[in-house]
RNA sequence: GGAAGAGUGGCAGAGCUGGUUGAAUGCACCGGUCUUGAAAACCGGCGUGCGGGAAACCGUACCGGGGGUUCGAAUCCCUCCUCUUCCGCCA
């Protein structure tokens, strides 16, 4: 959530960041009715104030007259304060209805894309930031997708998976889970060595939770709610792991906080039948390490930097095709400002496949979370907040299986073989 | 799941027979005096949101969350949440 003060002091460039994202000049008149009831909010807080000020004051009038004996006049300014009480009433009661308004509004405005975000409307339009620079490896006819070698091998079994739960909750067996247990161990590894303090964080959250963090009301069709206790399974680490700095203000020193952690994520991805389904290409239950870190506004770009290096050097120690894109207006999640998605190359199929995507959210989350920071002029400044994936698995191994496979096996890439404890999957 | 008790500022801890209590006191923290330096001692400062103001500062709200009683509530009532102890169950 965007704050009101930044919308009225920056109309303009808000009003162009939201061009960006498609927005019709009718659309942005949502900047302008946000002020007015902002304006109008004012107002109403002010004359509250001096009506519950008056309130304040006449019963400690009437507490000390009652004192010193002197009933029937305490009685007369107990009259006086009823009228001022229907007032404040009222006041209040449109006090409410504005907040509510504006909140309501605000919530519909999503944050405004970086300077440096191209404009556009779909993934067309997203800009390459960094290509792979090699050829992209051409398997020969009789290459198989990741589907077909998982079932070969017998590591991965998708049809018991739907016998114990249904679509989309793949069962991993032997190698297959080895080899997902080691990936996870070798991401944590690369990540705390890097600085980020490994958490372990609850795997189903409250609504101050998702909210806090944007899933709710973007996303919440995309979660796995739980009604009967009001809790929601995660989608992903940032819910919690976030979450842990909410309502908190932090001091300066306090920055970078780095944090990491692996969980299962879980996605309805209602919607989505039919499309790029199979396999592990989109799944409701899949395994993620997440980097999350909470920066100083003035350092939280050259952060960002830092978190695009962790994820590529990631990519490049399992030697997998990759590129960078930097998503364009149209594409950008609402609560990012700036979005890279990085995308692997899944030679079988032909087909890149998002594996990670690293955002600067800069204030627009920390608003809602309530993360602030007091800074040198000791007043309290929201921090900004960034995530990325570091990396997503399930579409990890779906590229690995299919571009290292060879007539003997699958071929496991060096820097994890220590991890694996095997070199080659057959 | 059942019973009892408790939730106050960064922490500890008063207040809780309703009335200048946003809240005593101690610790922590920040600034200053003193000191070669540090410690100690002493002096001063020290919550958050909203609104007004160029600012100093002022108004208002907040004592787990929400609602109620009252002219007035941290203090009384209802409800929810959390924690502690005891019983039950259990990896």
């Amino acid at each position: 959530m965007l704050l009101v003060k930044f919308l009225r002091d920056n109309k303009e460039e808000a009003k162009s960041g939201l061009r960006k994202r498609g927005f019709t000049e009718n659309d942005l008149n949502l900047i302008d009715e946000v002020i007015d009831i902002d304006d109008r909010r004012k107002k109403i807080q002010f004359e509250l104030d001096g009506v519950l000020s008056n309130i304040k004051s006449l019963s400690a009038d009437i507490g000390t007259l009652y004192k010193t004996g002197k009933v029937p006049e305490a009685n007369s300014k107990k009259a006086e304060v009823a009228t001022f009480k229907t007032e404040s009433e009222r006041l209040q009661r449109d006090l409410k209805m504005a907040q509510d308004d504006l909140f309501e509004r605000l919530l519909n405005i999503p944050n405004i894309p970086h300077n440096s975000v191209p404009s556009g409307t779909t993934e067309e339009d997203n800009e390459i930031h960094r290509n792979w620079t090699q050829e992209l490896p051409i398997l020969d006819a009789s290459a198989k997708p990741h589907w077909e070698l998982a079932e070969e091998f017998d590591i991965i079994d998708f049809p018991l998976g739907v016998k114990i739960t249904g679509a989309g909750f793949p069962v991993f067996k032997g190698k297959g889970a080895r080899l997902q247990r080691g990936l996870i161990n070798f991401f944590l590894d690369r990540a705390t060595s890097a600085g980020y303090l490994e958490i372990i964080p609850p795997l189903v959250v409250n609504e101050d939770s998702a909210r806090g963090t944007g899933q709710i009301p973007d996303k919440e069709g995309q979660m796995y709610h739980i009604e009967k206790d009001e809790l929601y399974l995660i989608p992903t680490a940032e819910v919690p792991v976030t979450n842990i700095y909410r309502d908190v203000i932090l001091k300066e020193s306090d920055f970078p906080i780095k944090m990491t952690g692996y969980t299962p994520c879980f996605r309805r991805e209602a919607g989505a039948y039919g499309k790029d389904v199979r396999g592990l290409n989109r799944v409701h239950q899949f395994d993620k390490v997440e980097i999350v870190q909470i920066e100083h506004p003035d350092n939280s770009y050259d952060t960002l930097m830092s978190m695009l290096d962790h994820v590529q050097g990631l990519l490049k120690e399992l030697e997998l095709p990759y590129r960078i894109l930097k998503l364009c207006g149209g594409d950008l999640g609402s609560a990012s400002a700036i979005t890279y998605d990085f995308e692997v190359y899944s030679a079988a199929q032909r087909k890149w496949l998002e594996v990670s995507s690293v955002s600067n959210f800069e204030t627009y989350q920390s608003n809602r979370l309530k993360l602030r920071y007091k800074g040198s002029d000791q007043k309290n400044h929201l921090a900004h907040t960034l995530n990325g994936s570091a990396l997503a698995l399930a579409r990890i191994v779906a590229a690995l299986l299919e571009n290292n496979q060879t007539s003997e096996g699958i071929r496991i890439p060096k820097a994890i073989v220590p991890y694996v404890g095997f070199d080659l999957l057959n």
